[in-house]
DNA sequence: AAGGGCACCTGCGAGC
DNA sequence: TGCTCGCAGGTGCCCT
């Protein structure tokens, strides 16, 4: 579900209303979702004011008074909601941190592909540069390095971080690049019409405060838009919004589903 | 040693 | 109505 667009609404929302509160009672956590697997992670942060709510790729990474960090990270179905002390407990539910306000931060996942992370001091591991920050001369040197399928590379948050599933597709149907093309063949030109489509892509999607397809809500529970505005992602056979003659084709690549216009996104055969 | 494939989970909608 | 199947915003690990 979320991915940088998604995570980025969340924390602006989080950012505003619990930064400076002080998480009094872990009132629940799941012992398996939380890493490292020893960890006491009650103990550890009970008594802690939050500092800090921030996003680096998708994670959201919170920062206690006196050091220490941690981060949530959503996984395809997670929640993190502002919830009411007295508000009833959904199935799923794997975190409740009471706050000094009397209010509660939950964690809602059914699927359970989400994690919460003590770092302590330790910067984030395995995680590539963010998207919004990123020049095409360093997308290019990272894209050129790969033989991989350019959706495939998009997808390797090691290489950039934050881009998942929905905003790959996006991306380069935006650009017109076919999301098979290897990697290291794309021309500088395509580079940089990526790099600016990702950028384009992720900031309207955070304008319209991520994408909704199912479970994705914010961290006051309300849904993003953008799915409305999806040009290829989940648009399988239908007519191509741009060109108006292909149908929308959907392929699996790296075992995900992939959506693209076969007239919009030709292969270019190595032309640079 | 890069990169393909699958496993990890639960829920939901489509089709029979 | 009720079953089974396929699929879902992610990622980590095993294998080649």
């Amino acid at each position: 579900m979320p991915e940088l667009p998604e995570v980025e609404t969340v924390v602006r929302t989080l950012a505003r209303r619990i930064t400076g509160l002080r998480i009094v009672r872990v009132a629940h956590v799941r012992a398996d979702m939380v890493e490292p697997a020893d960890f006491d992670f009650a103990e550890t942060v009970t008594g802690r004011v939050i500092d800090d709510v921030r996003r680096r790729a998708k994670r959201i990474v919170f920062t206690l008074d006196a050091g220490g960090r941690f981060f949530v990270h959503l996984g395809m179905t997670g929640q993190l909601t502002i919830e009411p002390a007295d508000a009833p407990q959904k199935l799923h539910t794997h975190l409740i941190l009471e706050l000094s306000n009397r209010q509660q931060l939950r964690l809602v996942d059914p699927r359970r592909f989400g994690a919460i992370v003590w770092l302590g001091d330790l910067d984030h591991a395995n995680v590539g540069p963010e998207p919004l920050q990123l020049q095409p001369a360093r997308l290019g040197k990272l894209l050129h390095a790969t033989k991989r399928a350019v959706k495939v590379a998009l997808l390797d948050q090691t290489m950039i971080a934050g881009i998942g599933n929905i905003y790959a597709d996006e991306a380069l149907f935006a650009a017109k690049i076919h999301p098979t093309t290897p990697a290291c063949a794309l021309s500088v030109e395509q580079v940089r019409a990526l790099n600016r489509a990702i950028k384009q892509v992720l900031r309207t999607a955070i304008g319209a405060g991520g994408s909704s397809i199912r479970d994705y809500v914010d961290a006051e529970g309300r849904r993003g838009s953008f799915q409305q505005r999806h040009q290829v992602y989940g648009r399988e056979a239908e007519r191509c919004v741009r060109c108006k003659r292909a149908t929308i084709e959907r392929i699996v690549l790296g075992g995900r589903s992939t959506h693209f216009c076969p007239l919009c996104q030709r292969h270019t055969h190595g032309i640079k």
